[in-house]
DNA sequence: CGGGGAATTGAATACGTTCAAAGGCCGTGG
DNA sequence: CCACGGCCTTTGAACGTATTCAATTCCCCG
């Protein structure tokens, strides 16, 4: 069930006004089917409840479950959401995180029920499309389907690339090396890497995902920041020699 | 460059006619695309080069190499077909294999450039699916572009699948037990499970793939023999007990 | 039958885990 | 404003697991 609260929408006629910490528009995973929808037909433009923008979600909120029928896509705009199973122990298992401009709930759209959960880990927001709301498009504007077609392979594109991040990687060096660059990649714009990470998980998140315990995590962190590839205070995260972290990652 | 020699077409009136080895049409990744061109308008039949069915791939060629741009999508039909990257080392990494009836290229269709490279295992058969081909389809038949969206959106739920699988795994046992489920799993039918899989990669391909060294693979081969859970001998692998599978894989 | 690559096994070493303890950060309440 | 407590993070030392290097066995193909 989708848990966590409404909002009225702002700037729901001009949503590329940049709030603070939120993302632009143009650099967000559902653009291409977002545009349309505002600034296309203006028939659309009653039909409010296909878009829910800038919707919060309180730190530890769920914004859905495993087993949860698929409502909506979701578009994270603001903070850092973490993508969890879990295992047949009973244990949490993180199996990604999500950063603003990325896109939530896609592994539902072919089965319509959620493999698995999301959960914010600070506070976020989000852009809520309904399912319902883009399939009643599509039928009205038949163009608009190229732009699921774009967002979906995208997202295949964006799915393969975290898998060839992470397969093979056997120690802990080039596993959280890994890890920092694609963070850091998924944090930047297209041309320049961002070199300053702000990492809103705890280490403990970090560790169950790249299947370390947090005390090697942690060791492994203090190592990079001896051999000068990075520096790290909390969760700020600075990248020195970008070079030797893609040696590390083999990237 | 696609590499592959091209072949006469045979059975291209009816496709579900089963070559041994061969996967049904029914049971194909492609299929959803691949019926209306078949059976639809008779208008697409003389556009015969849509549609390559039942192309040979020899063992170690090159379906597609990174850097290569998109042509054509690809079902696998038969045979096993491994994905690579090179690493910054020069050294190559697997970071996927396919099996029959699954899907190859869909990374490539958002960017239009393969970023990584797809070799034939062993000798192996594809039907291509021409990317211009399904670009006119679309054009002229709207509807058709709703297979193509069931086609993406069920390869981001079997990417998800696949990532959910290796998240997080710590152990050599875990790894290959959530290997081993899921290449059962990817060779069966959706209801019945697969007991016996045939693997027709090397074991360092697998090892490479995991994370281990083929030495620490092969001994985890033979721990799990002797708990029972498996048998093996050479590439043929039979799942004895699956409970305890399921457990060591936290699935 | 012989040769070469692939797979397995053995022993020493390196690396990650475990358990224990200490240090740091932050919100709460005095 | 400072002290306290809880949680997150880091560090240390002993242990267990994976890697490394070497040697052997197995399998397939000529």
């Amino acid at each position: 069930m989708n848990q966590h609260m409404k909002n009225p929408t702002k700037n729901a006629k001009h949503p590329e006004v940049k709030e603070s910490g939120h993302i632009a528009c143009q650099d967000c995973a559902l653009d291409d089917v977002c545009k349309p929808i505002s600034f296309g037909d203006q028939s659309f433009d009653q039909t409010h409840s296909i878009l829910e923008r800038r919707t919060p979600i309180l730190a530890g909120e769920y914004l859905y479950k495993k087993g949860d029928p698929l409502n909506s896509i979701y578009a994270l705009t603001s903070g850092t959401v973490k993508l969890v199973k879990t295992t047949s122990k009973g244990l949490q298992q993180v199996v990604g995180f999500r950063f603003p401009g990325e896109l939530l709930g896609d592994e539902a759209i072919s089965t319509e029920i959620h493999i698995l959960s999301a959960v914010a880990i600070d506070n976020a927001t989000t852009c809520d499309m309904s399912m319902k709301g883009l399939d009643d498009i599509a039928q009205m504007i038949p163009s608009f389907q190229n732009n699921l077609i774009k967002l979906l392979s995208n997202q295949c594109y964006t799915m393969h690339l975290q898998f060839t991040s992470y397969a093979g990687r056997n120690n802990a060096e080039e596993r959280l090396a890994a890890f920092i660059l694609n963070v850091a990649e998924r944090n930047s714009n297209k041309d320049i890497l961002k070199l300053n990470i702000f990492l809103a998980m705890t280490r403990d998140d970090i560790a169950n995902f790249l299947g370390l315990r947090r005390e090697t995590l942690s060791r492994t962190f203090t190592k990079l920041q001896k051999t000068k590839i990075i520096t790290i205070e909390n969760k700020e995260l600075d990248i020195i020699d970008i070079e030797k972290l893609r040696l590390l990652a083999n990237y």
